[in-house]
DNA sequence: CCTCTTGTTGAGATCTGATCTCAAGAAGCT
DNA sequence: AGCTTCTTGAGATCAGATCTCAACAAGAGG
């Protein structure tokens, strides 16, 4: 496990603000810095569950706010309804393509956004403490699986040169 | 009322897919284009009861779905937990800028995003059709009043030479 | 190590936004 | 006008998230 240094951060902040170190709070931490994808609370729960951890859903839900205000953690709406969670790693932007055939979320990472970004706030003036980026719409194998339910007897079609494959970190969903 | 090509626009959708033409859907039409700022379902149906017309909550969600597959509005949490809706403008793309302090969101065009989305859609082999970009964070004056309270027998901090003003249309919630 | 104070937990109730149900109503075709 | 079929409305229902409050335990102090 690679988190012996968040984990520290997140001591020292409970503490720095007088708030207590519990078991609950401790497995929470690594349960989602267990996980590599993007996780809603139930599903942590769930997986919480099943390693016999025992804790509540009303205090995994305030220790996920918990970590997302000290900045280990980030809470986004990827699909339409639950928010998810994932681990942050210092310094590593990065934002999301969500297929709405099949669920699946594709991190990427663009400096030159980051940058127009940086750019807009400065001119109005404006703070920025956070930003969301989702881009929806058909991964490349729900293209295909469309086009050929479309038209059934037909086949060959000259097929793109390379399939790009990013970092797939959400399965499509049951 | 500008919106007379708009309009005839939803008339011809809902006749070419074979939906009626009912009095609460020209309403709702009616109401989402008079309204020129991000609205959510529950104040478009009072702002619609005010006005003394008639219509209900089911169908006020029903037919915002509508107006948003025919492409002439636009759905986005913007704040946290709510739907907002605007009204679309044909080839107009903009972003948003969410001040967390006063709720105020104003509204942003960046043809350079714009281009590296695209970008990078095409690196993935992804076909995007839509897209959420919302930057949280304090506007201006949220800023400033944030300082002023935390060291307050302190003034004549040097203000920022001009102070940006774009075009704000979500006041703030009461 | 024991005690006291005070933040934290857990089970279930509650809240909120959104969707569903189904009988009554009305577009629109003829 | 008559008929078919889609649409509406009131309220039930659902899902995700938050709240309540008594029991509990972390951590400070002795
Ligand atoms: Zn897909
Ligand atoms: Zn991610
Ligand atoms: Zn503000
Ligand atoms: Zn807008």
């Amino acid at each position: 496990m690679s988190d012996a240094r968040e984990r520290q951060k997140f001591l020292q902040w409970l503490r720095d603000r007088g708030h207590r170190v519990t078991a609950e709070r401790l497995a929470l931490f690594e349960e989602i810095f267990a996980q590599h994808r993007h996780i809603d609370a139930e599903e942590l729960l769930d997986s919480m569950k099943a390693r016999a951890l025992k804790i509540s859903r009303a205090t995994v839900y305030r220790n996920l706010d918990l970590l997302v205000e000290c900045g280990l953690a980030r809470k986004q709406r990827l699909g339409q309804n639950r928010f998810l969670y994932e681990h942050v790693h210092p310094g590593q932007r990065h934002d999301h393509l969500v297929c709405t055939g099949c669920g699946r979320v594709v991190e990427f990472v663009s400096p030159g956004i980051a940058a127009l970004q940086g750019e807009i706030c400065r001119a109005h003036g404006f703070s920025p403490t956070s930003h969301t980026l989702q881009i929806s719409g058909l991964c490349n194998a729900c293209v295909q699986k469309r086009d050929e339910a479309q038209r059934p007897p037909e086949r060959a079609l000259p097929s793109p040169a390379h399939v790009e494959t990013a970092r797939t970190l959400s399965g499509p969903p049951p």
